[in-house]
DNA sequence: GTCTATAAAAAGATAGAC
DNA sequence: GTCTATCTTTTTATAGAC
């Protein structure tokens, strides 16, 4: 229970970090292994290939995407508020996840493309109750992508592009002008 | 004025292609020149690196958005309503551009990810007038970003997510929720 | 301007010691 | 479970013929 991490979520954890800072590019199995403190060997006992290793943060995205749904359904601020203002908080394991498959599956990776659209389809699913129609979903949505998105670009390129209060501001706007009922 | 497309431009645009069907990890030099019909050296006499390679469809980018720029400022139904709807045409060169130099940004190319914030500012600058604050601005250019990342997905993992009729009501409603004076 | 041939470096993967 | 050493393949880049 109180186990410290493995070597095997050490390595999960640099190569996030690698993909997040630096790009799928330099996301190497050697790179990782260098980050992770470990050699290239202790790196393969755990995942065999590269496509172990991009299939274990992928799994970890999907567990992370999980609790994700959780939480924001229970929200108080309300479904799409919550899914809004939560796709910008870098800094946590979920962006880390989702921003390292993101970068994998624009590199090429099928298995992440998959992935996402799967994973896309979740938070569809916890927010459409929560808007007055289809349109209004794929407002919500592409806010978010949105947000991702610039995250996915700003990683590398320059700092942040929106504070808390800017951000406070948008999703009560997304969340007013999807709001089911009037 | 008639000259056929020089060996330089199809290399050109074999490297958008397969940047956007396959991914930044299959558009090797060597699959760039296969595709573009020329040998490795045929394409080494245009483009000396692969840095130069990607400095030229970074270039091609920015003369394609000047173009765009100016085609959304004069459109009959309102700047906010054409960006929004053009944010989303597959197939034209500008898109192909675009996805093209996204995708090198994320596989992290800082040259891909500077001119892709150069750019995005050239839009906001574009659309700004025609928004009533900055929430209203912020919206409208996360919802066309939010629709180009899901063509990132889509162009290697399933098909289109949003049909015509689909976009034009997207476009309207981020229209009326953002227009200025009321 | 375009080609072939080849060098040089990097990436993924294997073998086997500890 | 982690290491070093090595092999193979891929990718970028060079040299020089045509």
């Amino acid at each position: 229970m109180s186990r410290p991490p493995h070597a095997r979520e050490s390595v999960l954890d640099a190569f996030a970090q690698i993909l997040m800072d630096d790009g799928e590019r330099a996301a190497t199995m050697d790179a990782t292994a260098r980050a992770a403190g470990v050699s290239k060997g202790g790196l393969l006992y755990h995942f065999a290939t590269k496509d172990a290793l991009e299939a274990a943060l992928i799994e970890r995205l999907r567990v992370l995407v999980d609790q994700d749904v959780e939480e924001i359904s229970n929200a108080p601020e309300g479904v799409v508020a919550a899914y809004v203002r939560t796709s910008m908080m870098e800094g946590t394991a979920l962006d880390r996840a989702l921003l390292g498959v993101s970068r994998l599956a624009q590199g090429g990776s099928p298995a992440a493309g998959t992935a996402l659209h799967e994973i896309r389809e979740r938070w569809a699913d916890a927010v459409r109750p929560h808007v007055r129609d289809e349109t209004a979903l794929r407002l919500v949505l592409l806010v978010s992508d949105g947000l991702y998105f610039n995250n996915l670009l700003d990683a590398t390129a320059s700092g942040p592009l929106a504070d808390s209060s800017e951000l406070d501001a948008l999703a009560a706007l997304v969340r007013d002008v999807t709001a089911p009922g009037d």
